[in-house]
DNA sequence: TTAGGGTTAG
């Protein structure tokens, strides 16, 4: 930086000014303390000088300092700048993925041929893959013929072996087939891959001759001889089909080409002995695998210990287990799955227990299957409220329930007989996209047929029929279809037994019309039923367990005491002759169904149900109005379904066909509580699975999801209704919600509403409980994000940060409720809500209800109940309780570590900006420390300025005194004359 | 993102 101008002295010498007469001061050299008040003009003037370079630098400072923040505020400005763009692109991004996924959505809807040539083959190569991945084999061949069309579109056999492979796993090997011959007309040569994955395709199918002449085409072609891969699969497919000797025979040929099983191979062969229990073929199996030097792998373990673990042999798994343990062998979640699962069956509640524990310590999360085999193991162990816990924390840990779940909770509430339980389960069925199989439906009919609904039962197997539902097993298909429709029979039979004498009764007191109808209609499907065995070959008269049956009907003691028999118009005009797909002999007598026959009918209110048991039943018990408990089936008397039908004349089956047919005889008159959202928090998530994937093919005219206006109005309604001084106090859940529901109807007719909804108040209920939680969710991130504000952002900024960070806390799901969140946020009722929720305990708390306890585990009080039931039970709760506690804390603990994160974040936020203020102050600092440094030395500099000009002056005035008077002109002298009188007459003074 | 294997429900 440049020194501030000091002003010369010299130009002042040839004129007398006045700061010359400053010079004597020093020109004598005294020391005069300079006066404090007044400078000399000469000082003055210097200081003047310092004053303007320091106002000079300050200005500069100034300047800088504009400077400074000018350009932080450019690159403020410039960084907001690009992280619009940033989110302008992700934006775009983003529609360009779903412009490319609607258009994947729209692609199976073309016709080959008509639709565009100009796809792009990422588009078209994303939409074959989703679609062989869903194994949705028909819209996949549909995407392949469009890709076909496309201009940039080059045979590849990559494609065809993934298609054909699918199209094995389909089971449709003609298809499969067919794109094998188009590969090779498209100049594709076929290689050992695409081989093995046609033979595959066959092989699956059960087709094995052609499978086999494929091999032998394939021995003949060079370079696709099978390898130890083709081999295996064949290999599966033959163990499968239990058809030993060909595995044997394909060994054979193994060794003769010289191929060497591998571990896949041998895993195969012990898993398929293993499952039909062939325990020392399994284990020469392994003997051979390890002499052959082939490794065994946590796939043979777990193979192992299922074969035993199943099969009830414990010990022996266990020992396995250590063994293959100790051979260093790790175990997989799949084996602690399995383990569970034996010891579950084996009621050996407190192995469970321990290998849970043993879970939680390794840090084994759990999966669907765990929470399956669990909720599996209460349900038989008849403890229906663990169940369901299980069941909500399998829900609260975002798993999903599939199929298998819900076939153990129908088991265990047909078993229980909760019918209206079984009807919430296929209420959730119905507003899900689980994709329901053959054990689901069986596992229904079974139910329905333990509770005595017929008429369901009878949907259920129509619904079969419509639906096209197929067995999974061809081996299994028609004993288990017969077992299903044996049962059914039974049930029949026993009905139209007790229908006679009941109608006869009802000739002498026909008082309940009604009641008689149903008997009618239950009759005639009993006839019918009794029609189809005999079109299926079964004489119920040749029969131990039919006749049993039969007698047990005739002498009077009802099969279902509590048999209640909706007066459903379907079973009336449905033609009760079964038409069910898999009895060809049958078909054909299959009749005209009312078309809205589903599975799924019992969402439907059903009409005041007819309970038979209102009107005393001869020999049944129930007259005398107690209320026992009903007797339990003992659950390890039941054989295997899928022995039931040849076994069936076994003295097993029969005591299993007796239980059936007696259980419950003492059955009391419980009621069952209405579907309250209170008390049946069980199946809460419908709302939420309507969201949550594809939406089913039947939809209940509750399943459309909430609109903002309708959320908006739901909650005013609540406001209102909440501050009505009259009634807003202490009201019943159900008057409170019945009194929104009015309002809400009422309200939604004028502006700004004018929307149509028929919402129940149940569905309002619900659907407010979820709002609240939502808000209460964004209130506590909301409150997160104000106590930890960054400085010079506004409210808007800060409800900006609170939704960005709700997105981090929730798994990247938005919070969507803000017009909710703008009606109710100054609630007082809702702020009370909130402040209760989180005293009570935290975040955790805030994310529940306000309405109704959260559910937790069973406490301590339940002490009744508690001493029902047996100590192992006891033990597997307390081990569940134990660990789920545990879960719960990690949880709260991983819940916890995502908001220290946050925390975390917002702290080095914080921190640098901190630093940045900090660095910046000390910039200013040492600039001024630089400037004060500058002046310093400009002052020093001015100062011996100053005193070179008085030298210089003194010199002079030396030089003046020492003049010789005489030696000069008469001018210059009177000059000189006076000067050197001036000078004496200063000195004097 | 080119061929093979497993756990749970009847």
């Amino acid at each position: 930086m440049a020194a501030a101008p000091v002003a010369s002295p010299f130009p002042t010498l040839p004129s007398p000014s006045p700061t010359l007469s400053t010079s004597p001061r020093r020109l004598h050299g005294r020391a005069v303390p300079p006066p404090a008040a007044a400078a000399s003009p000469r000082e003055q003037q210097q200081q003047q000088q310092s004053a303007r370079g320091a106002a000079g630098a300050g200005e500069s400072r100034r300047r800088r300092e504009e400077e400074q923040a000018e350009a932080a505020a450019e690159e403020f400005e410039r960084q907001r700048k690009e992280e619009v763009n940033r989110k302008i692109a992700s934006r775009k991004a983003l529609s360009i993925i779903l412009r490319r996924e609607a258009t994947k959505a729209v692609l199976d809807k073309r016709e080959p041929g008509k639709g565009t040539r100009r796809l792009l083959p990422r588009t078209v190569l994303e939409a074959l893959h989703d679609r062989v991945a869903a194994l949705r084999w028909e819209s996949a061949l549909k995407v392949f013929e469009l890709m076909r069309d496309q201009v940039w579109y080059r045979p590849y056999v990559g494609i065809y072996i993934k298609l054909i492979t699918m199209l094995g796993k389909c089971k449709q090997p003609g298809k499969a087939h067919e794109l094998f011959q188009a590969m090779v007309d498209e100049g594709c040569a076929p290689n050992l891959e695409s081989y093995t994955a046609l033979v595959s395709a066959y092989s699956r199918s059960g087709s094995f001759d052609r499978a086999f002449s494929l091999l032998d085409q394939m021995k003949a072609t060079p370079g696709c001889r099978p390898d130890v891969q083709t081999y295996s699969i064949l290999i599966k497919s033959c163990l499968h089909a239990y058809d030993f000797d060909r595995v044997k025979d394909l060994l054979e040929d193994m060794a003769r080409a010289g191929i060497r099983p591998n571990t896949v191979t041998y895993n195969t062969l012990i898993d398929a002995h293993g499952k039909a229990g062939r325990f020392a073929e399994m284990e020469s199996t392994l003997l051979e695998m390890l002499s052959e030097d082939c490794k065994p792998d946590v796939w043979t373990m777990n193979s192992t210990l299922r074969a035993f673990g199943s099969s009830g042999q414990i010990e022996t798994m266990e020992s396995c287990y250590e063994k293959f343990q100790a051979s260093g062998i790790s175990p997989n979640i799949k084996t602690y799955n399995i383990l569970l699962d034996s010891y579950g069956k084996a009621k050996m509640y407190e192995k469970m227990g321990a290998v849970m524990e043993y879970m939680q310590k390794y840090y084994y999360s759990w999966t669907i299957v765990t929470y399956n085999v669990v909720i599996d193991a209460f349900g038989r162990a008849g403890d229906l409220e663990q169940m369901e816990y299980i069941f909500r924390l399998m829900k609260s840990d975002r798993i999903k329930p599939n199929c298998v779940t819900l076939c153990s909770l129908i088991r265990a509430y047909g078993r229980a007989d909760q019918v209206k339980k079984i009807e919430t389960v296929l209420r959730v069925v119905e507003n899900s996209d689980i994709t329901l199989d053959i054990v689901f439906f069986n596992c229904l009919v079974d139910a329905y047929g333990r509770v005595g609904r017929l008429a369901e039962m009878w949907d259920v197997l129509n619904m079969m029929k419509e639906e096209q539902i197929r067995p999974d097993k061809q081996a299994n298909a028609r004993p288990l279809a017969v077992n299903n429709l044996i049962r059914f029979s039974v049930s029949a039979i026993v009905v139209l037994e007790s229908a006679k004498r009941k109608g006869r009764r009802h000739a002498v007191d026909a008082r309940d019309e009604a009641a008689a109808q149903q008997e009618f209609t239950n009759a005639r499907v009993a006839a019918a039923m009794r029609e189809a065995l005999y079109m299926l070959g079964v004489n119920p008269r040749q029969h131990s367990v039919l006749q049993a049956a039969v007698a047990a009907a005739s002498t009077g003691s009802s099969a279902f005491p509590r048999m209640v028999l909706p007066d459903s118009p379907r079973a009336s005009t449905c033609n009760p002759v079964p038409g069910f797909h898999v009895y060809p002999q049958a078909s054909r007598l299959s009749g005209e169904c009312s078309p809205d026959v589903s599975v799924v009918a019992p969402s439907t209110p059903a009409p005041a149900p007819i309970d038979l048991n209102a009107t005393p039943v001869v020999g049944g018990s129930s007259s005398g109005g107690t209320r026992k408990r009903a007797r339990q089936t003992p659950a390890d008397g039941l054989p295997d379904a899928r022995n039931l039908f040849e076994e069936m004349s076994s003295a097993v089956d029969e005591d299993y066909m007796q239980n059936l047919i007696f259980e419950g005889e003492d059955y009391g008159l419980e009621e069952e509580d209405e579907c309250d959202i209170e008390v049946e928090p069980l199946f809460e998530d419908e709302l939420a699975n309507q969201t949550a994937g594809p939406k089913p093919k039947r939809k209940s005219k509750h399943t459309k999801a909430y609109t903002a206006a309708e959320d908006k109005l739901l909650c005013e309604c609540w406001r209102d209704i909440g501050q009505d001084p009259k009634t807003g106090a202490e009201q019943k859940h159900s008057t409170f919600w019945t009194r929104v529901h009015r309002e809400f109807h009422e309200r939604k007719k004028f502006p700004p509403y004018q929307f149509v909804s028929t919402r129940g108040w149940v569905s309002i209920s619900r659907r407010w409980r979820m709002i609240q939680q939502e808000c209460n969710k964004f209130c506590a991130t909301l409150e997160s994000v104000k106590a930890r504000p960054v400085s010079g952002i506004g409210v808007q900024d800060m409800a900006f940060q609170a939704l960005e960070a709700f997105k981090v806390q929730h798994n990247g799901k938005c919070f969507n409720l803000s017009h909710c969140y703008r009606v109710i946020k100054d609630e007082e009722k809702f702020k009370a809500q909130y402040a209760t929720l989180k005293a009570r305990g935290g975040k955790g708390a805030v994310e529940d209800v306000g309405e109704g306890e959260p559910a937790r585990p069973r406490g301590k009080t339940n002490s009744k109940k508690e001493d029902k039931r047996d100590a192992a039970t006891n033990a597997l709760i307390a081990s569940v309780d134990g660990m789920m506690n545990k879960k719960d804390s990690r949880k709260e603990e991983r819940r916890r570590f995502k908001a220290e994160q946050m925390d975390v974040f917002m702290e080095i936020q914080r921190r640098r900006l901190d630093l940045d203020a900090e660095k910046q102050a000390k910039m200013f600092e040492l600039e001024a420390e630089k400037q004060a440094k500058m002046l310093e030395i400009e002052a020093a500099n001015a100062k011996t300025k100053a005193k070179e000009v008085a030298l210089a002056s003194m010199m002079t005035g030396v030089e003046i005194m020492k003049v010789d008077l005489n030696a000069l002109s008469p001018r210059k002298r009177s000059w000189f004359k006076k000067m050197q009188a001036d000078m004496l007459k200063f000195d004097d003074e």
